[in-house]
DNA sequence: GAAAAAGATTGAATGAGTTCATTTTTTAAG
DNA sequence: CTTAAAAAATGAACTCATTCAATCTTTTTC
């Protein structure tokens, strides 16, 4: 069948996304020149544009492998979760934020959000709005969860709060990337202030 | 002293502004080529580059002249703003909303909020960000002036509660401003029952 | 196993944003 | 008014992402 040429495809597939990564991190997206990747990972500049439509989308593909990581982390919290709104929230963008500079730069982070705003019909913006959908979801199915429990009172949108909190965390976590000199305990502090009224109030009478 | 000079720059100034912009609305940002915009503003490119640091510049230029009408505009709703939290911010944010497209197009407002993001450090990015800030003093504004006439529960943290609507209003207008099928009415009513859990809550039990 | 077909690779050419050494214009000094 | 200094304008040259016609490699056919 397609023996040799699918394993050929698929190294040299591999390779390019490694070069890319590396490069990235190494010397920055913009430093990066897609005559560095292709010489990296031993192709010529014409096959990275077949495997990559642009220099962008191999961006958006190594933050969709951390975006991936990050949903699995949220998954273990969002499955057994603190008692309270407060805690439950905290333990969750906690994570995702310590997730977040893990593999990638400030930079990087900027250059895929500018990018999937920019293209919203290319199809790695695509597959990075999808990701960003099921952050939120899990955000969301955090608060109604703690509904079911008890943690938040019955008659809350749960869905509603859950979207207002995960765009509020998004939102800074904009305002973090664009602001080299912000540190994470900055960034976590804001959010919790910001968070704080809304987690209070849906927790019902008892928390007061 | 400088009479000439000065007048020659702040006329060339204007020149290129306006033939930037012109050209955008026109043909698209990515159309309209440098040598486009120098030719109608009758300077050379090397000029337009004395004047912006670099294309994306102007339209993030452009895209502060419109922020500072939206200021201007909701400024009067703050002076005087409906009684209740809800009808309070419906207002406020509708007239954000509508405003937003009288002279800029999604595909104007996608390219300028990318480069905001991606070049920060920017003179206009800056400019940018910082109407960004006084957007979200102004919702939290609204709210403690709310909260002076009892519209909103004492102890709560008004400014707060402020910056969580404007992150979760700015954030799905990206949201609108990506997807070109999404209609204003769409925006407004997510946006509307994101909020209410909020609203409802921090206007304290006589609302309920 | 040779020839044809299909699939991939290649790198020079293209095009648009950006730079910078040179030239021109304006202002200040004598 | 002349000349020197400062400021600004200029456009050819440069960089780098992207394209595409030519070439090479792998698979299929007979």
């Amino acid at each position: 069948m397609t023996g040799l040429r699918a394993k050929q495809k698929a190294d040299r597939n591999r390779r390019i996304l490694e070069a890319a990564t590396t490069l990235f991190r190494e010397m920055g997206y913009d430093a990066a020149r897609i005559e560095d990747i292709a010489e990296r990972a031993e192709v010529s500049v014409g096959t990275f544009y077949n495997y990559y439509q642009n220099k962008g989308d191999i961006l958006v593909a190594a933050v969709s492998m951390e975006v991936e990581e990050v949903l699995a982390a949220g998954k273990i919290i969002v499955e057994n979760p603190p008692a309270t709104v407060s805690e439950a929230l905290q333990a969750l963008i906690g994570q995702y934020y310590d997730h977040s500079l893990v593999y990638l730069s400030k930079e990087m982070w900027r250059t895929a959000m500018a990018i999937s705003i920019q293209q919203p019909e290319s199809p790695f913006s695509k597959r990075y709005t999808e990701l960003d959908g099921r952050l939120c979801d899990q955000v969301s199915t955090l608060m109604t969860k703690l509904q079911l429990r008890g943690g938040v009172m019955p008659g809350i949108d749960a869905v509603a709060a859950g979207q207002m909190f995960f765009n509020n965390l998004n939102m800074m976590f904009i305002e973090f990337v664009k602001d080299e000199a912000m540190e994470l305990d900055t960034l976590k502090d804001m959010v919790g202030r910001q968070n704080r009224p809304l987690a209070t109030l849906i927790s019902g009478p008892k928390i007061q």
